[in-house]
DNA sequence: CTCGCATGTTTCAGTGAATGAAACTGACGT
DNA sequence: ACGTCAGTTTCATTCACTGAAACATGCGAG
């Protein structure tokens, strides 16, 4: 490696203005339809005048369009970012048909993922009807150690790989119940691996529990995993029948993208 | 309308930082494969430490990814834009193969646009292999006044239309070719009008010429257009040429595109 | 027609935060 | 072991971002 060590606090050198240039778009984005200068500056903790600022800013680079009636929302500068954007990877296609019958089935959030520079990196997010759900636009970023998909994922990782990913990521606590020393989730792992998923207690958020199952792809390399996630209250009862159901649904997913599939994948970690 | 009167100046109002992180964010797309810290910085003119900060800002948001050996790219958190940014409208995917054809018989630059909120949005955009090309990301926006694009889009416009555009966005002048009074303006849709096809004569960028023809939809109305540009020495020489192949690429999309119709035509007006 | 309200625009002065330079830390090659 | 290189961190300066408040404008009520 090239270079002076790695950075220890990410947020330290956060600026602020950018954060909340972010914010601004994301809020673009979430809300689906153009909305008003008044409403941004509302769901922000934003003042309206600076907010004024940043979407001029923003308008004048062509990442937001602005109606003749001064309705704000995402522009056509996107469109530059759509090779980025816009892959649909194989994987993608196919586990989505998958992904809606577990989540017709059982009516909780249904997450595919896959690992990428050490962290998970949300591809598909089939969302709950129940207004309490787990929701996320795909593209997030979920730590690997707390998250199902992560542990589905790291489980059937070379030793090297899961090694190399802690150091660079370490253990950080997101919840009390998060695992944070190296040899307990070692053997968590353990414990997914022989069980065939994986699961997260309310270890990456309070009150959450998910399931999650490995993906492998035609070489037998574990690629990537389905989660399904809720509410610990409701999800208690049907944990053992999701388990098996999204086992199931991997298995047939790795299947699926079988010996025929001459193209990488995905890109792993 | 509602609210107060329209801005006066656009730049006034531009956040700085902001400027900044979309250029580092322009910077890694533009550059395909992941650069180093130290390459962005010196392709702008900001400290490195201030890219430091702005990589920074943009990992912890997953708009950028950090690979181990320390080399920047953008990252998974563009998937979130994919709806907006991948959408390849039918427009892009039956005009592809026409201006194919118009580069490989004429090798200049060839351009798809758009009439969005009374600028000129760059669909799709086929690279001449010159060395000395025009050459922007699909996404880019123009200017209607200036633009080949532009004109060709609105010499078929209703006047109301045209009005109001450039009520909005007026006349600025881009170099010392662009027209800025809107009685030439006029003149020259007319014209437009008359010969079928639109042309920029260094208005947009000095010493850069560009041929735009119209295309229209399956009601008759014209929805955008395809242009031809390249430095001025060598489109002196081709110009009549490409104007005519320019005109036929469009009219065969238009004809492509809907089931009705013979078009309001090169003479009408 | 007038008034009042809602919304976007502009100004302003304080200050918090972004800035570049330079020192620092490790890693790698020699 | 040392020099070099590239990323990280610090720091004092000052710039520009900030929110509040005043302003402009359009719309609807009365």
């Amino acid at each position: 490696m090239r270079g002076g060590r790695l950075p220890r606090n990410l947020d330290r050198y956060a600026v602020h203005v950018v954060d909340r240039a972010l914010d601004v778009l994301e809020t673009l984005r979430d809300s689906g339809r153009p909305v008003r200068l008044q409403d941004v500056a509302q769901r922000l903790p934003i003042a309206k005048s600076s907010v004024f600022r940043l979407l001029c800013t923003l308008e004048r680079r062509g990442y937001v369009d602005r109606t003749p009636d001064n309705l704000y929302r995402l522009g056509a500068h996107w469109l530059s970012y759509r090779d980025l954007a816009g892959k649909h990877p194989p994987l993608t296609e196919i586990s989505v048909p998958h992904m809606r019958r577990l989540l017709d089935a059982y009516g909780e959030t249904v997450n595919l993922g896959v690992l990428r520079e050490g962290k998970i990196v949300y591809l598909e997010m089939l969302e709950s009807a129940h207004s309490f759900r787990m929701a996320a636009a795909a593209g997030t970023i979920s730590p690997v150690h707390s998250t199902a998909l992560g542990k589905a994922i790291a489980a059937f990782l070379p030793e090297s790989v899961i090694d190399a990913t802690i150091r660079r990521r370490g253990l950080p606590a997101l919840t009390p119940r998060t695992i944070t020393s190296r040899a307990a989730w070692k053997r968590e792992l353990a414990r997914t691996r022989v069980r065939g998923y994986a699961e997260d207690n309310g270890e990456t958020e309070p009150e959450v529990t998910c399931i999650g199952a490995p993906i492998f792809g035609f070489d037998g390399n574990v690629i990537g995993a389905i989660s399904v996630s809720g509410p610990a209250s409701r999800m208690r009862s049907i944990r053992q029948r999701v388990a098996r159901a999204a086992v199931d649904a991997c298995a047939a997913i790795s299947r699926a993208l079988g010996p025929a599939s001459e193209r990488r994948a995905q890109r792993g970690g």
